[in-house]
DNA sequence: CTGTTAGCGCTTTCAA
DNA sequence: TTGAAAGCGCTAACAG
């Protein structure tokens, strides 16, 4: 709890050198004499000197901060999208300032264009449709999106949801399903995606398919659209969910209105989040590799910064997850 | 994509006014002639002028950013902790910079030394001990930390694990079950809280307790663990685990070993986190309201730096969730 | 190798 | 109600 906090100046003057010594010596831009150097580094840890990052920043032009928007923290999803990003960050001297927008775009705009003005760089996750962004190609700042973009010029990160889905979709197609569901949830921009590759392998194959939309990517919804999926009286053999959160919250639902997962019915998901291994039975899905898409998008940006050329579309693979959720029927 | 961001002055000569004027009326610290106040408006707008934030706060000394720095953000217990401390942070105007320290506590001091220059203040969630812990006294910043403390004169918030586990293993006592065992996590300082209250209700009751240790407090550990656990001589009758995430490796396992929970075993954990609800059988857990614990430590926080006066410690009550994990026996 | 000199963009007395 | 002036703590030419 010192009174006021040393500057630049202060060691400047303990160690008899300049300012622009100092601050040469401790951003190790430049070496300097033995005897400058031991008095500097004598003044600095007597006076317990620290530089004021702030007062960096301003002049750099760079705050070492990246700043990170997600859609709901607290899914999984995102929880490791920033686990990845974040490592990279911090592996290359960067924080991560966290934005989550609550699945509320409302605001979003403003927060970013402020986010913007404080960060070297941002990636961003977002509900927008397409033509709601352009705004983002003006900011003055590095920017990754995750998902693809047919318009605008922003680097982005992206799974395949189209080849994830109709990977999926075969696969129960394989399995002999014949009427197949998607519990889809259409604000997403993802959500086009799934579908269009759930459509392209059941179209193919003749196959019907009946689509429910949630209104919210959760446990919640996916227990609450149970009963009239299950219920009705063409319930479906298998369900594609639009991701784990709502396959998990319906399987537990199912269960309780006693339709037995896989024996009544296959149930698969998007996303590969840890708990869909730990449930019974275990779900299958597609996984999207989260961690991994955090951890390229924070490459991607800190590339961006560094100035090197970056590729606009990165794709992460997705993987299918054979897991006891999925049966066999009519064999 | 302008070539240099107007500054304050530009909009100063654009209005014909002077910076000061201008500086005092984007922060709305006084009220202007119309005449003033519209030309100010119109410069701003017309320029597309933004106060540059850096700049602001190098004089201000207030970065509107906290630092958050949790063990592992995939862990949903603190990616609650997370949800409610941004929230509160974003109503009152402040970002979130996060740290994940990911579980390795080497660099946690440098890291939040270095935080602690670039925030308004910070929350912290260590594994440190109290001992090890005095420098935080030392930090210039206002700060508030998870879990109680017995020396160290900093706000705290917490919950009461000891009364939560005595809670946990009472019920298990009142169901009949008479061999509990503990797998904990030894390394936590909430730990030994947990295995204090364990301890005391079943001490009361001459109840033995077998403890386990895991190594890390996640679902591969309590996986890992359940074999040794559960095919001794000896199979305990409850099993309290140190958090949910190990409960439910734990009770994969089981299921994978034909131990039926909670036929043959009980299992409870801590933590309340979502998924619990979502497994089968569903977890019966203590709830640590990990939101809530969040909210109120930012709360607190905030407080702090407004200078209001605040309670060294804020505890939160815990609450027992009782579902299908846990069954009556010998009744 | 080392120092001098200008600021970065903004806030803040203090005067007018 | 408005403005002049003095910096915040630091970096970045440029000189020597």
């Amino acid at each position: 709890m010192k009174k006021t906090a040393p500057t630049i100046r202060d060691v400047a003057a303990a160690a008899q050198v300049s300012t622009a010594t100092v601050s040469k010596y401790i951003n190790g831009a430049q070496r300097f004499s033995p005897k400058v150097e031991a008095a500097l580094a004598s003044a600095i840890s007597s006076l317990g000197y620290k530089s004021n990052p702030l007062a960096k920043s301003m002049i750099t032009g760079r705050t070492n901060t990246i700043g990170l928007s997600v859609l709901d923290i607290t899914n999984p999803h995102f929880s490791s999208i920033l686990k990845g990003a974040n490592r990279v960050a911090n592996d290359q001297g960067y924080s991560v300032l966290l934005v989550d927008t609550e699945e509320t775009p409302s605001r979003e705009r403003r927060t970013l264009e402020d986010l913007s003005l404080r960060v070297d760089g941002m990636i961003v996750f977002s509900r927008m449709r397409e033509h709601e962004m352009a705004w983002m190609t003006e900011i003055d700042k590095p920017l990754v999106f995750f998902g693809s973009l047919s318009e605008l010029p922003l680097p982005t990160v992206a799974s395949d949801d189209h080849s994830g889905a109709f990977m999926l979709s075969q696969h129960l197609r394989m399995l002999g399903h014949k009427r197949i569901a998607y519990l889809g949830f259409s604000k997403s921009r993802r959500d086009e995606e799934r579908l269009g590759g759930i459509r392209e392998c059941l179209d193919a194959a003749g196959l019907p398919l009946t689509i429910y939309d949630a209104d919210a990517p959760s446990l919640a919804e996916g227990e609450r659209l149970c009963a009239s999926i299950v219920l009705g009286s063409e319930r479906p053999d298998a369900l594609i969910c639009y991701n784990d959160l709502m396959a998990l919250g319906f399987m537990k639902e199912a269960e309780n209105l006693g339709v037995a997962v896989p024996h009544d019915l296959s149930v698969v998901g998007f996303d590969n989040i840890p708990y869909g291994k730990y449930t019974t039975p275990a779900l299958t899905t597609v996984d999207l590799q989260s961690e991994r898409m955090g951890a390229t998008a924070m490459e991607k940006l800190l590339a961006v910064i560094r100035g090197e050329p970056v590729e606009k579309l990165t794709r992460i693979a997705p993987q299918l997850m054979l897991r006891a959720s999925t049966m066999a029927r009519r064999a």
